[in-house]
DNA sequence: CATAGTTTCATACAACTGTTTGAATTGCAA
DNA sequence: TTGCAATTCAAACAGTTGTATGAAACTATG
Protein backbone atom coordinates (compact mmCIF):
# COMPACT_ATOMS: atom_id res chain seq x y z
CA UNK A 1 0.00 0.00 0.00
CA UNK A 2 0.99 3.51 -0.29
CA UNK A 3 1.63 3.37 3.52
CA UNK A 4 4.55 0.93 3.03
CA UNK A 5 6.02 3.81 0.89
CA UNK A 6 5.79 6.28 3.84
CA UNK A 7 7.35 4.04 6.47
CA UNK A 8 10.17 3.22 3.88
CA UNK A 9 10.56 6.63 3.03
CA UNK A 10 11.15 7.99 6.57
CA UNK A 11 13.15 4.73 7.52
CA UNK A 12 15.65 5.45 4.60
CA UNK A 13 15.54 9.55 5.79
CA UNK A 14 16.25 8.85 9.19
CA UNK A 15 19.08 6.43 9.04
CA UNK A 16 20.44 8.37 6.43
CA UNK A 17 20.53 11.87 8.57
CA UNK A 18 21.74 9.89 11.73
CA UNK A 19 24.49 8.44 9.69
CA UNK A 20 25.53 11.62 8.41
CA UNK A 21 24.66 14.41 11.49
CA UNK A 22 24.38 11.94 14.75
CA UNK A 23 21.41 11.41 16.78
CA UNK A 24 21.95 14.81 18.71
CA UNK A 25 20.59 17.49 15.95
CA UNK A 26 18.54 15.71 13.80
CA UNK A 27 15.00 16.23 14.43
CA UNK A 28 11.92 14.91 13.55
CA UNK A 29 11.33 17.47 10.96
CA UNK A 30 14.39 16.78 9.03
CA UNK A 31 13.73 13.79 8.47
CA UNK A 32 10.41 14.30 7.25
CA UNK A 33 11.45 17.15 5.27
CA UNK A 34 14.33 15.16 3.77
CA UNK A 35 11.44 11.78 3.23
CA UNK A 36 8.92 14.28 2.07
CA UNK A 37 6.80 13.45 4.02
CA UNK A 38 4.33 14.61 6.92
CA UNK A 39 5.38 15.53 10.27
CA UNK A 40 2.59 13.46 12.09
CA UNK A 41 3.73 10.52 9.32
CA UNK A 42 6.11 9.61 11.75
CA UNK A 43 4.13 9.52 15.29
CA UNK A 44 1.48 7.64 13.12
CA UNK A 45 3.77 5.26 11.64
CA UNK A 46 6.43 4.30 14.37
CA UNK A 47 4.13 5.70 17.54
CA UNK A 48 7.37 7.53 18.50
CA UNK A 49 10.84 9.58 17.91
CA UNK A 50 12.38 6.74 19.82
CA UNK A 51 10.53 4.13 18.31
CA UNK A 52 11.76 5.23 15.06
CA UNK A 53 15.65 5.08 16.11
CA UNK A 54 14.67 1.74 18.14
CA UNK A 55 13.77 0.09 14.59
CA UNK A 56 16.39 1.23 12.63
CA UNK A 57 18.91 -0.14 15.05
CA UNK A 58 16.79 -3.59 15.37
CA UNK A 59 16.54 -4.02 11.81
CA UNK A 60 20.55 -3.26 11.19
CA UNK A 61 21.89 -5.42 14.63
CA UNK A 62 19.45 -8.38 13.59
CA UNK A 63 21.13 -8.95 10.26
CA UNK A 64 24.81 -8.67 12.00
CA UNK A 65 23.84 -10.80 14.82
CA UNK A 66 22.83 -13.37 11.83
CA UNK A 67 25.83 -12.95 10.01
CA UNK A 68 27.60 -14.30 13.18
CA UNK A 69 25.42 -17.13 14.03
CA UNK A 70 25.56 -18.09 10.48
CA UNK A 71 29.63 -18.16 10.40
CA UNK A 72 29.67 -19.82 13.79
CA UNK A 73 27.67 -22.42 12.64
CA UNK A 74 29.48 -23.30 9.93
CA UNK A 75 32.35 -23.39 11.00
CA UNK A 76 31.22 -25.67 14.28
CA UNK A 77 29.20 -27.94 11.88
CA UNK A 78 33.07 -28.18 9.55
CA UNK A 79 34.76 -28.95 13.15
CA UNK A 80 31.90 -31.81 13.46
CA UNK A 81 30.82 -29.96 16.54
CA UNK A 82 33.40 -28.16 17.89
CA UNK A 83 35.18 -25.24 15.91
CA UNK A 84 38.34 -23.94 16.39
CA UNK A 85 38.57 -20.63 18.83
CA UNK A 86 39.81 -18.46 16.12
CA UNK A 87 36.88 -19.23 13.46
CA UNK A 88 34.79 -18.54 16.38
CA UNK A 89 36.24 -15.48 17.23
CA UNK A 90 36.31 -14.36 13.68
CA UNK A 91 32.32 -15.14 13.97
CA UNK A 92 32.09 -13.25 16.42
CA UNK A 93 33.99 -9.58 15.27
CA UNK A 94 34.31 -10.24 11.50
CA UNK A 95 30.55 -9.34 10.55
CA UNK A 96 30.99 -5.82 13.03
CA UNK A 97 34.22 -5.13 11.41
CA UNK A 98 33.83 -5.78 7.54
CA UNK A 99 30.73 -3.92 7.96
CA UNK A 100 31.67 -0.61 9.71
CA UNK A 101 35.58 -0.31 8.67
CA UNK A 102 37.16 -0.10 5.35
CA UNK A 103 37.47 2.96 3.40
CA UNK A 104 35.11 6.06 4.24
CA UNK A 105 33.57 6.68 1.54
CA UNK A 106 32.46 3.06 0.66
CA UNK A 107 30.49 2.48 3.91
CA UNK A 108 26.82 2.27 3.24
CA UNK A 109 24.54 4.48 5.47
CA UNK A 110 23.67 1.24 7.26
CA UNK A 111 27.30 1.20 8.13
CA UNK A 112 28.05 4.91 9.08
CA UNK A 113 24.69 4.15 10.87
CA UNK A 114 25.98 1.40 13.00
CA UNK A 115 29.33 3.75 13.70
CA UNK A 116 27.46 6.24 15.07
CA UNK A 117 25.15 4.28 17.20
CA UNK A 118 28.09 2.77 18.97
CA UNK A 119 29.67 5.93 19.35
CA UNK A 120 26.79 8.28 20.73
CA UNK A 121 24.73 5.47 22.39
CA UNK A 122 20.77 7.26 22.99
CA UNK A 123 18.37 5.78 25.46
CA UNK A 124 16.87 3.45 22.68
CA UNK A 125 19.76 2.06 21.44
CA UNK A 126 20.63 1.32 24.52
CA UNK A 127 17.87 -0.33 26.04
CA UNK A 128 18.28 -2.98 22.85
CA UNK A 129 21.85 -3.48 23.42
CA UNK A 130 20.82 -4.67 27.14
CA UNK A 131 19.22 -7.66 25.30
CA UNK A 132 21.85 -8.97 23.30
CA UNK A 133 23.58 -11.06 26.51
CA UNK A 134 21.37 -13.81 24.77
CA UNK A 135 23.01 -14.01 21.46
CA UNK A 136 26.65 -13.80 23.02
CA UNK A 137 25.62 -16.39 25.24
CA UNK A 138 25.74 -18.84 22.27
CA UNK A 139 29.88 -17.76 21.68
CA UNK A 140 30.67 -18.70 25.25
CA UNK A 141 28.66 -21.94 24.66
CA UNK A 142 30.88 -22.30 21.30
CA UNK A 143 34.07 -21.63 23.06
CA UNK A 144 33.79 -23.62 26.05
CA UNK A 145 33.28 -26.84 23.50
CA UNK A 146 36.18 -25.52 21.83
CA UNK A 147 38.33 -24.72 24.98
CA UNK A 148 36.69 -27.30 27.63
CA UNK A 149 40.11 -27.04 29.86
CA UNK A 150 39.52 -23.07 30.13
CA UNK A 151 37.81 -21.63 33.67
CA UNK A 152 34.78 -20.18 32.45
CA UNK A 153 36.04 -16.34 33.83
CA UNK A 154 38.64 -16.74 31.23
CA UNK A 155 36.52 -17.62 28.55
CA UNK A 156 33.99 -14.79 29.41
CA UNK A 157 37.40 -12.54 30.02
CA UNK A 158 38.54 -13.32 26.62
CA UNK A 159 34.88 -12.80 24.52
CA UNK A 160 34.68 -9.60 26.51
CA UNK A 161 38.34 -8.09 25.28
CA UNK A 162 37.30 -9.58 21.85
CA UNK A 163 34.49 -7.35 21.68
CA UNK A 164 36.27 -4.40 23.21
CA UNK A 165 38.79 -4.27 20.81
CA UNK A 166 36.22 -4.83 17.64
CA UNK A 167 34.20 -2.19 19.36
CA UNK A 168 36.48 0.49 20.15
CA UNK A 169 38.36 -0.21 16.62
CA UNK A 170 35.16 0.98 15.14
CA UNK A 171 35.22 3.86 17.57
CA UNK A 172 38.03 5.43 17.75
CA UNK A 173 39.89 4.09 14.21
CA UNK A 174 40.44 7.98 13.67
CA UNK A 175 42.21 8.34 16.69
CA UNK A 176 44.36 5.15 16.02
CA UNK A 177 44.89 6.60 12.63
CA UNK A 178 46.07 9.77 14.12
CA UNK A 179 48.30 8.55 16.63
CA UNK A 180 50.00 6.35 14.00
CA UNK A 181 50.18 8.90 11.65
CA UNK A 182 48.37 6.54 9.19
CA UNK A 183 50.74 3.71 9.84
CA UNK A 184 48.09 1.86 11.20
CA UNK A 185 45.58 0.66 8.06
CA UNK A 186 42.09 0.33 9.09
CA UNK A 187 41.29 0.03 5.38
CA UNK A 188 43.37 -2.88 5.71
CA UNK A 189 39.65 -5.06 6.70
CA UNK A 190 40.67 -8.44 6.72
CA UNK A 191 43.87 -7.84 8.77
CA UNK A 192 42.53 -5.88 11.51
CA UNK A 193 40.11 -8.74 11.98
CA UNK A 194 43.24 -10.89 11.98
CA UNK A 195 45.24 -8.74 14.62
CA UNK A 196 41.65 -8.79 16.86
CA UNK A 197 41.26 -12.55 16.54
CA UNK A 198 45.36 -13.16 16.95
CA UNK A 199 45.20 -11.20 20.47
CA UNK A 200 42.25 -12.52 21.79
CA UNK A 201 43.63 -16.40 20.87
CA UNK A 202 46.55 -15.18 22.77
CA UNK A 203 44.45 -13.87 25.45
CA UNK A 204 42.55 -17.02 25.55
CA UNK A 205 45.18 -19.29 25.05
CA UNK A 206 48.82 -17.80 25.58
CA UNK A 207 49.27 -18.19 29.29
CA UNK A 208 48.49 -21.61 29.08
CA UNK A 209 50.54 -22.49 25.73
CA UNK A 210 53.74 -20.89 27.27
CA UNK A 211 53.09 -22.65 30.37
CA UNK A 212 52.87 -25.85 28.30
CA UNK A 213 55.60 -25.16 26.55
CA UNK A 214 57.89 -24.32 29.76
CA UNK A 215 56.94 -27.56 31.39
CA UNK A 216 58.21 -29.60 28.39
CA UNK A 217 61.24 -27.37 28.80
CA UNK A 218 61.95 -28.59 32.04
CA UNK A 219 60.86 -32.00 31.56
CA UNK A 220 63.81 -32.22 29.27
CA UNK A 221 66.36 -30.02 31.42
CA UNK A 222 65.39 -32.75 34.01
CA UNK A 223 66.20 -35.83 31.48
CA UNK B 1 35.76 35.94 46.66
CA UNK B 2 31.81 35.52 46.66
CA UNK B 3 32.04 34.38 43.18
CA UNK B 4 34.43 31.57 43.62
CA UNK B 5 32.10 29.95 45.82
CA UNK B 6 29.43 29.98 43.12
CA UNK B 7 31.77 28.83 40.84
CA UNK B 8 32.55 25.88 42.74
CA UNK B 9 28.81 25.14 43.91
CA UNK B 10 27.71 24.61 39.94
CA UNK B 11 30.90 22.52 39.53
CA UNK B 12 30.13 20.04 41.85
CA UNK B 13 26.31 19.96 41.32
CA UNK B 14 26.98 19.89 37.36
CA UNK B 15 29.56 16.49 38.03
CA UNK B 16 26.82 15.39 40.50
CA UNK B 17 23.84 15.27 39.07
CA UNK B 18 25.80 14.29 35.52
CA UNK B 19 27.65 11.71 37.07
CA UNK B 20 23.82 10.35 38.64
CA UNK B 21 21.34 11.19 35.77
CA UNK B 22 24.27 11.33 32.64
CA UNK B 23 24.44 14.39 29.90
CA UNK B 24 21.07 14.41 28.20
CA UNK B 25 18.63 14.30 30.85
CA UNK B 26 20.20 17.41 33.24
CA UNK B 27 19.47 20.84 32.63
CA UNK B 28 20.61 24.11 33.60
CA UNK B 29 17.48 24.80 35.84
CA UNK B 30 18.42 20.60 37.69
CA UNK B 31 21.90 22.18 38.18
CA UNK B 32 21.03 25.98 39.50
CA UNK B 33 18.49 24.71 41.68
CA UNK B 34 21.23 21.64 43.41
CA UNK B 35 23.52 24.28 43.33
CA UNK B 36 21.53 27.19 44.96
CA UNK B 37 22.62 29.52 42.64
CA UNK B 38 20.72 32.21 39.93
CA UNK B 39 19.82 30.32 36.51
CA UNK B 40 22.32 33.45 34.90
CA UNK B 41 24.74 32.25 37.22
CA UNK B 42 26.02 29.75 34.79
CA UNK B 43 26.20 31.75 31.87
CA UNK B 44 27.96 34.38 33.67
CA UNK B 45 30.94 32.72 35.12
CA UNK B 46 31.44 29.42 32.26
CA UNK B 47 30.04 31.04 29.28
CA UNK B 48 27.75 28.31 28.21
CA UNK B 49 26.66 24.98 29.13
CA UNK B 50 29.26 23.16 26.91
CA UNK B 51 32.05 25.28 28.60
CA UNK B 52 30.66 23.87 31.51
CA UNK B 53 31.23 20.64 30.74
CA UNK B 54 34.09 20.92 29.06
CA UNK B 55 35.77 22.34 32.05
CA UNK B 56 34.30 19.85 34.43
CA UNK B 57 35.85 17.37 31.82
CA UNK B 58 39.24 18.68 31.30
CA UNK B 59 39.78 18.87 35.43
CA UNK B 60 39.45 15.62 35.67
CA UNK B 61 40.89 14.11 32.40
CA UNK B 62 43.93 15.94 33.18
CA UNK B 63 44.35 14.71 36.95
CA UNK B 64 44.16 11.18 35.12
CA UNK B 65 46.72 12.05 32.85
CA UNK B 66 49.03 13.47 35.66
CA UNK B 67 48.51 10.33 37.27
CA UNK B 68 49.34 8.01 34.52
CA UNK B 69 52.45 10.49 33.70
CA UNK B 70 53.65 9.99 37.00
CA UNK B 71 53.56 6.37 37.00
CA UNK B 72 55.49 6.12 33.68
CA UNK B 73 58.24 9.15 34.89
CA UNK B 74 58.72 6.65 37.99
CA UNK B 75 58.95 3.23 35.74
CA UNK B 76 61.28 4.69 33.45
CA UNK B 77 63.87 6.21 36.05
CA UNK B 78 63.76 3.17 38.23
CA UNK B 79 64.47 1.04 34.79
CA UNK B 80 67.36 3.66 34.00
CA UNK B 81 65.26 4.81 31.18
CA UNK B 82 63.85 2.31 29.74
CA UNK B 83 60.90 0.55 31.73
CA UNK B 84 59.83 -2.55 30.99
CA UNK B 85 56.54 -3.01 28.63
CA UNK B 86 53.99 -4.40 31.31
CA UNK B 87 55.11 -1.33 33.85
CA UNK B 88 53.85 1.25 31.09
CA UNK B 89 50.89 -0.34 30.33
CA UNK B 90 50.02 -0.72 34.01
CA UNK B 91 50.82 3.64 34.04
CA UNK B 92 48.17 3.87 31.13
CA UNK B 93 45.37 1.74 32.29
CA UNK B 94 46.05 1.66 36.11
CA UNK B 95 44.93 5.02 37.07
CA UNK B 96 41.84 5.47 35.27
CA UNK B 97 40.65 1.28 35.78
CA UNK B 98 41.09 2.40 39.65
CA UNK B 99 39.05 4.92 39.37
CA UNK B 100 36.21 4.05 37.56
CA UNK B 101 35.93 0.23 38.93
CA UNK B 102 35.85 -0.77 42.21
CA UNK B 103 32.28 -1.38 44.64
CA UNK B 104 29.81 0.85 42.73
CA UNK B 105 28.60 2.82 46.16
CA UNK B 106 32.42 3.61 46.85
CA UNK B 107 32.99 5.04 43.76
CA UNK B 108 33.15 8.77 43.60
CA UNK B 109 31.27 11.43 41.81
CA UNK B 110 33.73 12.55 39.88
CA UNK B 111 34.56 8.51 38.49
CA UNK B 112 31.21 8.38 37.88
CA UNK B 113 30.97 11.20 35.92
CA UNK B 114 33.61 9.80 33.68
CA UNK B 115 32.43 6.85 33.19
CA UNK B 116 29.10 9.17 32.13
CA UNK B 117 31.73 10.93 29.70
CA UNK B 118 32.85 7.52 28.43
CA UNK B 119 29.40 6.26 27.84
CA UNK B 120 27.19 9.34 26.68
CA UNK B 121 30.36 11.27 24.75
CA UNK B 122 28.54 14.64 24.31
CA UNK B 123 29.94 16.85 21.73
CA UNK B 124 32.23 18.94 24.04
CA UNK B 125 33.54 16.19 25.70
CA UNK B 126 34.20 14.73 22.32
CA UNK B 127 36.17 17.74 21.48
CA UNK B 128 38.57 17.30 23.92
CA UNK B 129 38.89 13.69 23.67
CA UNK B 130 40.15 14.18 20.40
CA UNK B 131 43.37 16.70 22.04
CA UNK B 132 44.23 13.57 23.72
CA UNK B 133 47.26 12.37 21.15
CA UNK B 134 49.89 14.31 22.09
CA UNK B 135 49.66 12.40 25.56
CA UNK B 136 49.63 9.25 24.12
CA UNK B 137 52.41 9.62 22.21
CA UNK B 138 54.45 10.03 25.29
CA UNK B 139 53.36 6.29 25.88
CA UNK B 140 54.21 5.12 22.62
CA UNK B 141 57.57 6.75 22.63
CA UNK B 142 57.94 4.54 26.03
CA UNK B 143 56.78 1.68 24.44
CA UNK B 144 59.25 2.26 21.49
CA UNK B 145 62.27 2.63 23.93
CA UNK B 146 60.59 -0.58 25.74
CA UNK B 147 60.81 -2.74 22.80
CA UNK B 148 63.12 -1.25 20.21
CA UNK B 149 62.99 -4.31 17.81
CA UNK B 150 59.05 -4.32 17.68
CA UNK B 151 57.86 -2.57 14.67
CA UNK B 152 55.68 0.98 15.35
CA UNK B 153 52.51 -0.72 13.68
CA UNK B 154 52.63 -3.27 16.06
CA UNK B 155 53.65 -0.74 19.19
CA UNK B 156 50.63 1.86 18.00
CA UNK B 157 47.95 -1.48 17.76
CA UNK B 158 49.02 -2.86 21.00
CA UNK B 159 48.72 0.85 22.94
CA UNK B 160 45.17 0.63 20.77
CA UNK B 161 44.45 -3.04 22.50
CA UNK B 162 45.11 -1.72 25.94
CA UNK B 163 42.83 1.24 25.94
CA UNK B 164 40.60 -0.60 23.71
CA UNK B 165 40.27 -3.29 26.84
CA UNK B 166 40.17 -0.58 29.79
CA UNK B 167 38.02 1.77 28.05
CA UNK B 168 35.57 -0.85 27.15
CA UNK B 169 35.89 -3.04 30.83
CA UNK B 170 35.09 0.75 32.46
CA UNK B 171 31.61 1.34 29.52
CA UNK B 172 30.44 -2.41 29.62
CA UNK B 173 31.19 -3.42 32.51
CA UNK B 174 27.59 -4.27 33.40
CA UNK B 175 26.89 -6.60 30.51
CA UNK B 176 30.10 -8.44 30.94
CA UNK B 177 28.78 -8.73 35.00
CA UNK B 178 25.26 -10.13 33.39
CA UNK B 179 27.03 -12.70 30.92
CA UNK B 180 29.31 -13.91 33.12
CA UNK B 181 26.46 -14.07 35.68
CA UNK B 182 29.31 -12.80 37.83
CA UNK B 183 31.73 -14.98 37.79
CA UNK B 184 33.75 -12.16 36.12
CA UNK B 185 34.23 -10.08 39.52
CA UNK B 186 35.06 -6.37 38.85
CA UNK B 187 35.59 -5.28 41.60
CA UNK B 188 38.83 -7.12 42.35
CA UNK B 189 40.28 -4.03 40.13
CA UNK B 190 43.86 -4.55 40.76
CA UNK B 191 43.11 -8.51 39.12
CA UNK B 192 41.31 -6.49 36.34
CA UNK B 193 44.21 -4.66 35.48
CA UNK B 194 46.35 -7.61 35.41
CA UNK B 195 44.43 -9.61 32.92
CA UNK B 196 44.56 -6.14 30.57
CA UNK B 197 48.17 -5.73 31.00
CA UNK B 198 49.01 -9.61 30.58
CA UNK B 199 47.04 -9.71 27.47
CA UNK B 200 48.72 -6.44 26.27
CA UNK B 201 51.60 -7.75 27.06
CA UNK B 202 50.87 -10.59 25.17
CA UNK B 203 49.54 -8.82 21.92
CA UNK B 204 52.90 -7.26 22.18
CA UNK B 205 55.13 -9.48 22.36
CA UNK B 206 53.38 -12.85 22.49
CA UNK B 207 54.21 -14.27 19.23
CA UNK B 208 58.08 -13.15 19.52
CA UNK B 209 58.41 -15.05 23.11
CA UNK B 210 56.95 -17.94 22.01
CA UNK B 211 59.09 -18.11 19.14
CA UNK B 212 62.05 -17.59 21.18
CA UNK B 213 60.97 -20.44 23.69
CA UNK B 214 60.70 -22.32 20.66
CA UNK B 215 64.01 -21.86 19.23
CA UNK B 216 65.81 -22.79 22.87
CA UNK B 217 63.83 -26.20 22.67
CA UNK B 218 65.38 -26.44 18.75
CA UNK B 219 68.84 -25.58 20.59
CA UNK B 220 68.42 -27.99 22.98
CA UNK B 221 67.18 -31.17 20.71
CA UNK B 222 70.36 -29.80 18.63
CA UNK B 223 72.38 -30.92 21.11
C1' DC C 1 31.77 57.60 52.50
C1' DA C 2 31.60 57.39 47.68
C1' DT C 3 32.47 55.02 43.66
C1' DA C 4 33.68 51.60 40.37
C1' DG C 5 33.59 46.97 39.45
C1' DT C 6 31.92 42.54 40.28
C1' DT C 7 28.38 39.39 41.13
C1' DT C 8 23.55 38.08 41.76
C1' DC C 9 18.87 38.09 40.61
C1' DA C 10 14.10 37.82 38.49
C1' DT C 11 12.41 37.77 34.35
C1' DA C 12 11.80 37.56 29.62
C1' DC C 13 13.16 35.82 25.16
C1' DA C 14 13.14 33.25 21.18
C1' DA C 15 13.49 29.12 19.34
C1' DC C 16 12.89 24.37 19.06
C1' DT C 17 11.15 19.96 20.52
C1' DG C 18 8.11 15.62 20.09
C1' DT C 19 3.39 14.86 20.09
C1' DT C 20 -1.65 15.42 19.30
C1' DT C 21 -5.77 16.73 16.99
C1' DG C 22 -9.40 16.61 13.88
C1' DA C 23 -10.47 17.33 9.42
C1' DA C 24 -9.37 16.04 4.52
C1' DT C 25 -8.04 12.63 1.38
C1' DT C 26 -7.22 8.26 -0.39
C1' DG C 27 -7.88 3.37 -1.42
C1' DC C 28 -10.30 -0.77 -1.20
C1' DA C 29 -14.44 -3.82 -0.62
C1' DA C 30 -19.19 -4.64 -0.86
C1' DT D 1 -21.23 3.96 -6.14
C1' DT D 2 -21.36 3.79 -1.40
C1' DG D 3 -19.25 3.09 2.94
C1' DC D 4 -15.54 2.27 5.86
C1' DA D 5 -11.07 2.05 7.13
C1' DA D 6 -6.39 3.53 6.50
C1' DT D 7 -3.55 7.27 5.61
C1' DT D 8 -2.15 12.07 5.03
C1' DC D 9 -2.19 16.72 6.20
C1' DA D 10 -1.91 21.51 8.28
C1' DA D 11 -2.08 23.39 12.36
C1' DA D 12 -1.63 23.90 17.01
C1' DC D 13 -0.12 22.34 21.58
C1' DA D 14 2.43 22.22 25.63
C1' DG D 15 6.52 22.07 27.29
C1' DT D 16 11.43 22.65 27.59
C1' DT D 17 15.68 24.48 26.44
C1' DG D 18 19.94 27.59 26.68
C1' DT D 19 20.73 32.37 26.63
C1' DA D 20 20.25 37.53 27.22
C1' DT D 21 18.90 41.63 29.73
C1' DG D 22 18.96 45.25 32.88
C1' DA D 23 18.26 46.38 37.38
C1' DA D 24 19.66 45.34 42.19
C1' DA D 25 22.92 43.95 45.69
C1' DC D 26 27.25 43.46 47.11
C1' DT D 27 32.44 44.26 47.71
C1' DA D 28 36.61 46.33 47.89
C1' DT D 29 39.27 50.38 46.88
C1' DG D 30 40.31 55.20 46.89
Amino acid sequence: MASDRTRAAILDAAERLYADRGFADVTLRDIVAAANVNLAAVNYHFGSKDELIAELFVTRSLATNRERLNELKSAEAAGGGRAPIDAILRALVGPTLRGCLGPENERSTAARFMIRASIESVPPIRRIKNREIDHLRKFAGAMRRSLPDRSEVDLYWGLHFALAMAHQTIRDSERLTKLSEGLCDLNDVAGVIERIVAVSVMALTGREAEKRIHAKLLARDAR
